[in-house]
Parts: structure tokens; sequence; C-alpha cells
DNA sequence: TATTGTTATACTCTATAACTATA
DNA sequence: TATAGTTATAGAGTATAACAATA
């Protein structure tokens, strides 16, 4: 049983967090042309450094005929090199190249450029509330 | 100019908002076998009652032709009526079923219904907290 | 002649199944 | 024989262009 208030809570925060996150992917959607599954892929090698295609694939929740299609359009592109695995040849390991990192960072720093103008709109008592908010939101994903 | 404190929240605001949506959309996407497209073009017509095809099109920022299509598997489905306007024989005028009604309030129960159990797992500050952020987060995307 | 919606066709992204190369 | 990745093929969703019906 839920009570009204924890109801009402959830239905705001949900509509909130929603129309915000669609916002700032509109934001990133003007992104020197790639699609929102490349730089998803980019991004966890970045994070992750070199993986293997499986890999990749396995923590991106896509096939691995996606992914070498995806991987394929970003060789072309110049953002990722692939090359065998010297261990086990049948494996290929990708990395981000140095225009991957800088495309990125560019990318990164351009969402993020909206949003910080858009809390300078803010007092800082709110900016504070927002700080303080962030490891809420982050136990409710179960990050 | 941005301060180094803003940059921070900026981004760990960004990362926490895109998390938590994502995770709110899984719990979508296991929702009666419909399409993102197609819940979206029925919750539109919920909020504004019946509307035309081409209404319905520019206001999901979707095409006359892919519009029909959604409209197409919607009304197989019996969630939506399609009659042609008494006033101007060429308009197509689109109508939520009663079908129709009844899915979109389950599936809007059943995404509320996640969210709350994870918000009952908080404390009632930390509810608090989240209540008195939520407009503030509606400003940020200009809501 | 202009407008609303549909049909025809093509492109992109994704998936499963079959195949190649390596272990 | 099993595994990693790629190629072949198909399905879902979207778009532009051509068409039909109505104003």
């Amino acid at each position: 049983m839920t009570a009204p208030s924890e109801t009402v809570l959830s239905s705001a925060l949900r509509i909130s967090v929603m129309r915000l996150s669609r916002r700032m992917r509109q934001e990133r959607d003007s992104s020197a042309g790639l699609t929102a599954s490349q730089l998803a892929a980019m991004a966890t090698l970045r994070r992750h450094g070199p993986l293997t295609a499986g890999d990749l694939a396995s923590h991106e929740k896509v096939s691995p005929p996606s992914m070498t299609r995806i991987l394929g359009h970003l060789s072309d592109l110049g953002m990722v090199e692939r090359r065998s695995s010297p261990a086990d040849g049948r494996q290929v390991l990708v990395e981000l190249s140095e225009e991957g990192h800088r495309l990125l960072a560019a990318d990164q720093r351009r969402r993020d450029e909206w949003l910080s103008s858009r809390l300078q709109e803010l007092t800082e008592q709110e900016r504070a509330q927002l700080r303080a908010v962030v490891p809420i939101l982050d136990r409710l994903a179960g990050a």
C-alpha cells in the first residue's frame, strides 16, 4: 500500500525527470551526426578503456552483429581503432582514437554548458538543494 | 564563465537524471507490446482529447505517413478510433478508445508503482528533499 | 488549385541464422 | 568441437515522393 503523498511524488518526479532528460537529449542530438548507439559505445570505451567487441556488445545490451555494424561506422569515421587481440586471435580489441576522445569531450562540454547556464539562473540555495538530491536520485536508479 | 562547483553539479545532475530516466524507461518497455511512438501518441490524445491526424503528427514531431502507420497499428489493436471530420471531409479525427484509456492508465499505474516502491526505501526527509526539488527540475527543463 | 491523408518506396537500426577463423 | 566475430537476411520504424479525395 502506498500513501497518497508518495503516489503524488512518484508521478511528479517521474514526469519531471523524464521531461528534463528529454530536454537534455535534444541538446545532445545536434552532436556531430553520431547516433545515440554510437555515442553510447564511445562513452563506454572511454569509461572502461579498450574492450573486446563482445564485451562491448553485452555491456551496451546490443547483439554482436549490431555492435559490428556500430563499430564499422565508428571506424569509418575514425572514432575507434580495432585490432585483433594478441592473446586470442579470435577477439577484436576496440579502443577510442584520439579523435574519438576529442569529439566525446567536446560533446560533453557542450551539453554541460547548456545545463550550467540553466543552473546559473537559479539561486544558490536551489543549487544546494539539487546538489543534495543527486545521490538520492542515484539510489533510486539503483546505481 | 562558470564556477567550478557549478560545472561539477552540472555533470553530476546530468548523469543522474539521464540514468534514472533510462531506468524508468526500461520499466515502461515491458508494457503491453506497444512501442514508444504508439504510447506517446496515445498519451497526447489523452491530454488533448480528439485531434486530427495532421495535428497529432506535428505535435509528435513525426511525418504524416509515419503517423498514418502508427494510427493503423493502434486502430488494429483497438486503442484509437478514427472517423472523418464532419466539418472537413479531408480531415481524420482520432480519439482514444475506452480500451486505450484503460491501457494507458494501467501503464502509468505500473510505472508509478515501481518508482513508488523505490521511494518507500527512502527516509521521509529524503522524500521531502525530492518533493522540494521537483519544481526546480521543471524550471531547468523550461516547463 | 490547395490541402489532408494515404500509398509506394527507400533508408536506418536492430535482430536471428549461417558462416569463417581461431582455440 | 567450441568460441569470437562477421556476413546474410529479415523486421520494425521513419522519411520523401507520388497519389486520391475533398475544399
